[in-house]
DNA sequence: AAACAGAAAATTGTTAACAGTTTACAATTG
DNA sequence: CAATTGTAAACTGTTAACAATTTTCTGTTT
């Protein structure tokens, strides 16, 4: 194998700071709870328990910040954020959105390989549901085919944008407390027609399904939305 | 004057870190082109010429990253963003989606105040176009429109996304080499159609404003995009 | 010459200390 | 006892030095 051939196959191991590793462990303590909404973080009480220094503890709050998932007041107090029923239509509205461009582009872009990953996690969704799932599986595996479809819509700033938005959804989906089995299934039968319209390139059936797909989720979230992370004394 | 009276009239004075500074300086001389696309920014040089240390450089450099203007590469070495076709389409893209959003809530959000706003600035616009107006002062021009139609939407992470590609858009718009007199009286125009329709909250009408708005502007500028932005040795 | 290896220089990543600001608390006053 | 002021503690903002990595340079080999 020479050396160009090589290079397709290996590529350089993606570099992580502290930081990132930072980042990473304190958005799963949000994302699970363990650390509550409204939650004062210090910036030294987080470097002393992570053993590194504040420097990279105030990239990943930063990082965080843009996420959503913490917020910087002006006097640089960082705490865990609270979302209120304005937020969840703010985060909504916004995805609603972005999906809208995701399907367009998708409906353009995909390759066989997107369409087949696409239709591999409709699958395990469809699989796992007839198992049993928890809510947090669900959620995850929701995510996980946007994810797919945002990946095939091969639009960087899309993806980015996606991305900033995403735990925000996460924590939205889990918060909502009645994820019924029926609600799961029209989820999966939702992605299946998405999939389905992205392999015909049908752009309009595609944009009304994701569309309706938005509607309903929203339409659920809205309704059942605890206030859990508006309540301080409520521990989810 | 009692203390709740003062508290309405005397608000905090917005707290500003070196970084934000320094992100300011740094924005402003790439906009301008003082720094051309490709250029290497170096910590430690941009630390020393600015009279600070290189914390604050550093977070005003991720704050460009996010912002687009500059690209910080694997192995963490910084430069200055070079636009492609490719990314032309994106940022437009993008732009028209989030254009559309914001075009929904202001419909439904705009105060007097805010429409009485937009119409200000649309007749600033013209004002300007009777007695002659440089490239640099029509882009400025336009994006304030659109910046007071985010701020009319009152949807704080709408306007969050926009801050984020806002630049982006205005280098695109400062490096079109034919933003002939006739495209500036069309932006007058479509802008006053646009406050029009939100004063009538005419959503339906608003959309297809906007959308012929994007779509005029979007043509404009890949027609007309000069390689400024992806040849090295073009100085603008 | 082109390719390579190793050393040196340059540059970013990280840390720890210092400076400035904000918050919490206790003492004081009306 | 409520409101206010002064003070100490806690916390963030910033800096400068150190560590690790990447790039550049130079000499060597084929």
């Amino acid at each position: 194998m020479d050396t160009l051939a090589l290079a397709q196959v290996l590529s350089p191991p993606i570099k992580r700071s502290l930081g990132d590793d930072v980042a990473e462990s304190l958005r799963d303590a949000i994302l699970s709870g363990q650390l509550k909404p409204g939650e004062q973080l210090r910036e030294a009480a987080l470097s002393e328990m992570l053993g590194v220094s504040r420097g990279p503890v105030r990239e990943a709050l930063s990082r965080l910040d843009r996420e959503g998932l913490v917020v910087i007041s002006r006097t640089g107090r960082t705490t865990v954020a609270r979302l209120s029923l304005e937020d969840l239509d703010e985060v909504y509205s916004l995805r609603r959105t972005l999906e809208r461009l995701a399907i367009e582009y998708a409906c353009m872009r995909a390759t066989p390989e997107d369409i087949a990953e696409l239709q591999a996690v409709v699958n395990s969704m469809a699989a796992a549901l007839k198992r049993g799932i928890s809510e947090k599986e669900g959620a995850e595996l929701d995510l996980r085919f946007h994810d797919v479809l945002y990946q095939s819509s091969r639009h960087q700033r899309l993806l980015d944008f996606w991305t900033t938005l995403r735990s925000q959804v996460y924590i939205i989906m889990l918060s909502r407390n009645v994820a019924s089995a029926d609600f799961k299934d029209a989820v999966v039968y939702g992605h299946q027609g998405i999939v389905d319209a992205i392999k015909a390139r049908d752009k309009d059936q595609a944009l009304d399904l994701i569309e309706q797909h938005m509607a309903v989720a929203y339409d659920l979230v809205s309704k059942s939305y605890v206030q859990a992370y508006t309540d301080p004394d409520r521990t989810i």
